[in-house]
DNA sequence: GATGAATGAGCGTTCATTCAT
DNA sequence: AATGAATGAACGCTCATTCAT
């Protein structure tokens, strides 16, 4: 949705604006961030904004889309060719990598609490909606897939489950990225795959005796 | 925080006013809650509110308390008194009676989906935090409760297992919320109870062979 | 239009919010117009309009239908009673009246100026284009009207007879308004009357020989 | 007042540019135009105009200019040389010729529009000022030539003649460029004729018996 | 010679908050 | 005890204008 200008613009440049934003939106919502705070953040003038989107609905979602894009599972991970034993390996290896990636990139880190955080701050607002959306969607494919091979829980609705995966996954997600600087990357990893078991666990099917 | 003022109202003004605003704040969030438009369905003016409560914030907090006053579990739930047996059944028989007195009493639904929101909404606005603490609070002792019974993993952090508990939880509430009414209340109570197992599941000890 | 708070105004405060409204719309346009120096110029806060008025377009419909009630033809003249001899005389007391009430009450010269200069003024500004086809309304059916008396020309469609009627009274008026101060009240009430005769030849039917 | 630049152009860009800016200065007058839409419409970068103009009133001012050059009775009708009897026929003859040359130019009505709409929309902008100034200057000029020959009446300062002259015929034109294409220009022209007549009787000095 | 990039200044609008009554 | 009246502060957004290239 971003005017194509601002995919001409320089990395570094892009890269601060998405940045920034991200960071506000994260902490103040989509309603409370100001573009004013956001732009003094990113060292632009205010309504370089409007140069570069169509409003503020549109850098929320170009926002969303570019840390999607970065930290999101739908373009690294291929449905159709999870096997029983991949199912899950397969998340562990990307919770790895977006784990790395955040340490690497530091943008990383707000965009991740971005994401993270969104679920329930939509409140109406119909841009965030759209991205809440196609979030869930991925969620409930999953969750039908891993259905599908037998590795998830069919005794309850596919989308009931989606909905409770995403939000534990989430509310870990956004307590780890808290405290990763205190705790350390090493342990980061291992709590975050601590945590991916216990997911694992609440996913299965109840055990047949 | 509420001014003194406004216990000495007629339950029935009172009554109006809160349940108003956990509609209004349920449904639009905190920032986008518009006074006017909860003083307009409360029937009272809109700077009645500052004779009441000294700003938005104490307000929001007001209709918290009460909202989790109705539902909230630290004042039914006793956790020194809890034992291996009851510690779900507890609970149980809690998620039971807040849906029954949810079919009671409708503002409790919006009373609910607000608890339920509260979570990641706050986005910064330090009044929320308040609430939000002590709701954390509770819930970090049942599962440290949970722990020295021996019911729940000790792991995991108490301080994480409660943040994805509540996450869980909170979302499948407000999935059931807003399936209530076309589900029908059996099969509400059924998923309820179901989702409880799986939170079990979730948080139980690993299984020693 | 405007919010019925409105007309609750002490008649002080309602006259100096509408005069000085008058005063900005007629020098600078309806887009020109700054609501910050009409709020200034009212001695009220730029905010305060909101309370009174839906929007600038309703603040600007409320002063031109109070001008046009204290100055505009349509409540004076009853077109049905107009009789060959009334036809031409109405108008000119009108005009004396007018220009006597602009004398007494100051503010009305701006409402005057804004309504003569309304009709060009309009591009494509929903609301006044609406002031507008009012406007010209009347001045077609007085067209009309004198038609049927046989006093107005039939061989031009009544509709460009009015166009040309009212752009050229509404010329003249901008122009005796604009000198009235310096030519004085007598002469100007003189020009006036002799330039509703110059309005009456145009309008005559061509004289049969 | 254009940079010398602008008249070292291509007749095809210079004509692109002014065709352009005169539509959407008709259109949506002086503060409504957005450069923005004239440089589309005229295939040019926005900020090309500053290259050719010192500003957006300068470039008004040229679109006018040139408009007034194309369709003006300045330049075609020399006062010094007008005749009891040549005073409504030249104008007749230049009526004739500017409705011909907008059905041969189309860009010709907008600029005849823009022309007759000028009048009362500058609206305070000083630049359009200098424009309507000379204008008015010639047509009082004519009106004061119409008095020395003795067809145009003198018990009206000139100067207030020339202005309902001008308004009232301008208002004439407006109305028939907006009738143009669906009354033909047979009518168009007829009516055109017939309006000046009316404007002849206005003029005319008062019968003496 | 011509323009894409960037912005400052200013606008209309919203809303939590104050205060006289 | 309760509120209608009024507003300051801040927001999203527009647009004529500048300037490096």
């Amino acid at each position: 949705m971003a005017l194509p200008r601002f995919h001409k613009l320089s990395f570094d440049r892009r890269h601060r604006l998405i940045a920034a934003a991200a960071v506000e939106f994260a902490a103040r919502g989509y309603k409370g961030a100001a573009l004013e705070a956001i732009a003094e953040k990113a060292g632009i003038g205010k309504s370089s904004f409007y140069y570069y989107f169509s409003d503020k609905a549109d850098l929320c979602q170009t926002v969303l889309d570019e840390a999607w894009r970065r930290l999101g599972l739908s373009g690294r991970i291929d449905l159709a060719t999870l096997t029983r034993e991949s199912f899950w390996t397969t998340l562990e290896d990307a919770a790895r990598q977006n784990l790395r990636a955040c340490t690497e990139d530091p943008w990383l880190v707000a965009a991740a609490r971005l994401l993270n955080r969104s679920i329930s701050d939509s409140s109406g607002e119909v841009v965030l909606a759209e991205y809440l959306e196609k979030r869930r969607d991925w969620e409930v494919a999953w969750i039908a897939r891993g259905q599908e091979l037998g590795v998830v829980r069919t005794d309850v609705p596919a989308d009931l489950l989606a909905t409770i995966s995403l939000n534990a996954r989430q509310a870990s997600n956004l307590w780890l990225l808290d405290r990763m600087d205190t705790v350390g990357i090493e342990e980061t990893n291992r709590l975050a795959l601590l945590l991916l078991g216990i997911q694992r666990i609440m996913l299965a099917p109840p055990e047949s005796a």
